[in-house]
DNA sequence: AATGAATGAGCGTTCATTCAT
DNA sequence: AATGAATGAACGCTCATTCAT
């Protein structure tokens, strides 16, 4: 009963039937754990949900907390993409990409809030493995990009610092908003708040 | 095996014995969480470091959450002071104030990093308690009062959610921060970055 | 953590206070016992709603079983009681006594179906006991002389084993009947079922 | 591992196996039922007994009221086809039939004793459970039957007050009696009670 | 490759009883 | 005598993972 502690998949799925079923997991994952809990998310249910057997389950994920890894870093991946696009978008003013920014964050988390919130609370499951770690710095990057345009006064260290601040500032500023059930003007208006903030501080990085 | 979900204490330790075992259960809840993390943080993991049976845990403590909770809101309530102290401190002016609370707040988060990291990452298991929720409205109060006095000019809904956003930035950096190791002079930057843009956006509200 | 298997009480109270407090643990055994069923039926809760101590509970009852013992064995009595007054009554033909001795049991178990209920599933739990063996035997008794005077051309042999199938009959229908709530008109034409299926055995014990 | 050349444990289909893991469970929770009593009656002993783990009882009945209720319906569906088998034989007379219910039943409720105790001890444990609840009407259909063949005077409602009252004291005086050993003349004298009984009873109501 | 039966350590919690005060 | 804090074995049940088929 020693539980394998390795995160990433077990083997790379490469023909067609392996893909299917490595993607009827991940679903049935998101299905499990937002229908009933990241307690109640257990190996047998998400197998069972997924109409796959437990023991190929195993063969593709050697945990439950790769399935759950899996998951999060498919949505990190996303969030990242996300933010990419609209701050290298150099058709628009700073100010303006940090607003869009801050209401498409807002936005999608709110969508997206039960898958989130779950995962959330399962994070203990897999946040200890390595493979978690190496993802974690990835974030900022876009956002020094970022600044690095619209305030090239402000000392490379202080972009930095002021990047990961950021980021910090957006993801947790939208999982804690999106953790009750809001209405959309109730989202907007928060939304709004949150890019004043972070214009505010942007003006007063560019003026350093 | 129905589980007991009441979560305040079961009854009130009148004795200093009765306040010791307390004491020494809640100790050991600590050391138990961040020193095995949160799967691993059982009842009678708890009773056993706190040198105590199982049964008398449960004459104080009617479930596990309970202890956990009682973990969470005495941090709670210590933020809540500290935060008070500071930002009702008329003899400084309100940006210092702002100042003097990031740094505070980071400081401390760093100091009790890894507890914190454990509580949240267990917040899952006494997160559903009524009690919970009612312990959760009463944080941003005292930064709504301070944006009452320094931006007198913003109307009182923009000051709320202001108040909440300045909050949970607050707490989000700070967890955020602490995450990893950090030194003294790394702690003094990110707390001048964080209050920093704190400090921009109130300006930003007191011009509005 | 040795269970006291003994199950007659612990001491005579011979003080009022003594008996004061049996009689307040009885009590509240019996609400215990049908308001929370016999699962819940526990030493501390019957202390609790009996206003006394644990400990002191335990001085007058050497274990729990020895409580439903007592109140069993009360009920017993009553029981004894009841039948012996019905059936010792000359002033009445033997069928009417029989007749009226069916509607008496019906009617006082149904009065009584939730404690007897409770009293029954909790049996395993004193069973055992040499007491409550000693106990058992005593009932037909009152049914044995009552046959010697209806039936007295039976053979004594005949007439004890019909008395006590006599006694099981009854308080087997009685128990069985009252497990589910009834209405006046139902009791009295289950009583009168009972009633003809005694009466008639009477009468073919008297012609044999 | 050498190649099994035994032909007799060829492998079996899985629903043998299965079939015969609930009868190893089945077989083993009499023994403990009878052995140990129904306190001690934990699934943890079942499993162990049936040499079995704990894990896999779960796999096949859900609960431990599970493996009790199965084992008293099985007993409930021979009872009622031994009432049936004896009372549907046209071949004898009525008064005939139910001597010969009287002996069958006595006889076998003394054979089958200890289990049948234990099962009523343990009903508390499974009596709250909806499929209880179904099973327990269905007794005296085969009695209301028959009586309407024997008493076809005696109005409906009548007889099916009659056919409840007659199981009950079959089965209350069965269960009362057998409860202490007995030898094969008490057996007949007591059957032979229990007869007189129900044909005076059955008498009456044919007179009715 | 695929299956799913089997495993058993581990969990949260209860409660009869004792015994130091 | 009276108290009630303390004990800890025992319970019902779950679930990640393995491995024979």
């Amino acid at each position: 009963m020693a539980r394998n502690t390795d995160i990433s998949s077990r083997k790379r799925p490469q023909q067609a039937r392996s893909a299917d079923l490595v993607e009827a997991v991940l679903t049935a994952a998101v299905q499990v754990l937002t229908a009933e809990g990241p307690d109640r998310f257990t190996t047998a249910r998400v197998a069972e949900r997924a109409g796959v057997s437990i023991g190929s389950l195993y063969q593709y994920f050697p945990n439950k907390a790769a399935i759950l890894f899996r998951l999060q870093s498919d949505e990190w991946r996303e969030n990242r993409a996300r933010l990419h696009a609209i701050l290298a978008d150099a058709a628009m003013p700073p100010a303006t990409r940090l607003r869009r920014l801050a209401h498409g964050f807002i936005r999608s988390e709110c969508a997206e809030a039960a898958i989130r919130l779950a995962l959330e609370e399962a994070a203990p499951r897999y946040r200890e493995a390595p493979e978690a770690e190496a993802a974690r710095g990835e974030g900022a990057s876009a956002l020094e990009a970022f600044l690095a345009e619209a305030a090239p006064a402000a000392p490379a260290a202080q972009r930095r610092l002021a990047a990961g601040l950021m980021k910090t500032s957006l993801s947790a500023a939208g999982s804690h908003f999106s953790a009750t059930p809001r209405t959309e003007p109730e989202i907007h208006a928060f939304a709004e708040a949150l890019a004043d903030m972070l214009c505010a501080y942007l003006e007063r990085l560019a003026r350093a």
